[in-house]
DNA sequence: ATTGCGGATTAGACTCATTCTAACTGATTA
DNA sequence: TAATCAGTTAGAATGAGTCTAATCCGCAAT
């Protein structure tokens, strides 16, 4: 089941795109409302699956496009695990990767400030990093639908 | 140029195969002393060219076999960084990995275990985590060969 | 010494997520 | 209307990694 945008996420995408030179089209904001619909990391065919019951001649190749336009924008992160197909992202606070070996979903985990200084702190100097990324592996017990 | 085993290397690689029921061959030795010769995280392709010098009629293929059976084994660990080449890294504390965006090159980052703890203090109750993945992304200033 | 066994090695085929290419679409502008 | 140009599309190409099946080789039983 695809919802249309809310009036408040559709201006986030226009501001983002807008930003970056690109433009609102269908297609976009189809690949957009998908991302979060369900804010379970989706992988590029999931999104492409989800998003082809609202629009059916969508193509997998305009999926990748867009999901590559919205990571450029700053809307959007891509998380990998392992080799794993990449996934996709639209929470845009700091957050950390937690990948249920069981179910394969993967949960956000809110990154505290002091956690994120802490990590900062253990770089040697003239090191330099403008990007974290923080992935556990492990068991998640009582983690339904709701638990992102 | 290839140095061969310490005697304690080779025979930390004895142990670890043993210990899961793998032999030694002259291959695994190869692959190894490649691993501990030059420790920056090589690829598996910069690893058969390497092993290549001191074994030329080694296959890609059991270049792969041999790093599947280390990492199995305990005796490496695989690197990803985005969607690159798995690298592979034999220093086995704990540590994170930080990844030059000018160079390319992969650093080690020793993970002091308050970090650690403080990193699994921000999981919810009931997520329970046997790994975690720790990469940073940007720029090294200063940092030559020797540094790893 | 020969044979049989089983793990290891090897070349090459195959997979498949991702990227690339080139044609087409459709909105906007001259 | 015609030109322009970003975006979309189908399908081809790429390439890291995996799989397959043949061969090799060290070791132990005869
Ligand atoms: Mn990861
Ligand atoms: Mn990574
Ligand atoms: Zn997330
Ligand atoms: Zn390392």
């Amino acid at each position: 089941m695809i919802q249309s945008l809310t009036d408040s996420d559709r201006e986030h995408l226009q501001e983002a795109l807008n930003r970056s030179g690109q433009k609102v089209t269908a297609q976009r904001e189809t690949v957009f409302s998908v991302l979060l619909a369900e804010r379970d990391h989706p992988t590029v065919d999931e999104v492409f699956n989800r998003a082809r019951e609202a629009m059916p001649g969508l193509s997998l190749a305009t999926v990748y496009n867009c999901l590559e336009t919205f990571v450029s924008c700053g809307l959007v992160r891509q998380v990998n695990h392992e080799r794993e197909s990449t996934r996709y992202c639209p929470n845009l606070a700091p957050h950390a990767h937690f990948r249920d070996k069981e179910t394969g979903r993967v949960h956000d985990i809110e990154l505290p400030p002091e956690v994120i200084k802490s990590l900062r702190s253990i770089l040697p100097p003239g090191f330099d990093s403008e990007v974290i990324e923080i992935s556990f592996l492990g068991r998640a017990q009582g983690t339904d639908k709701n638990s992102n």
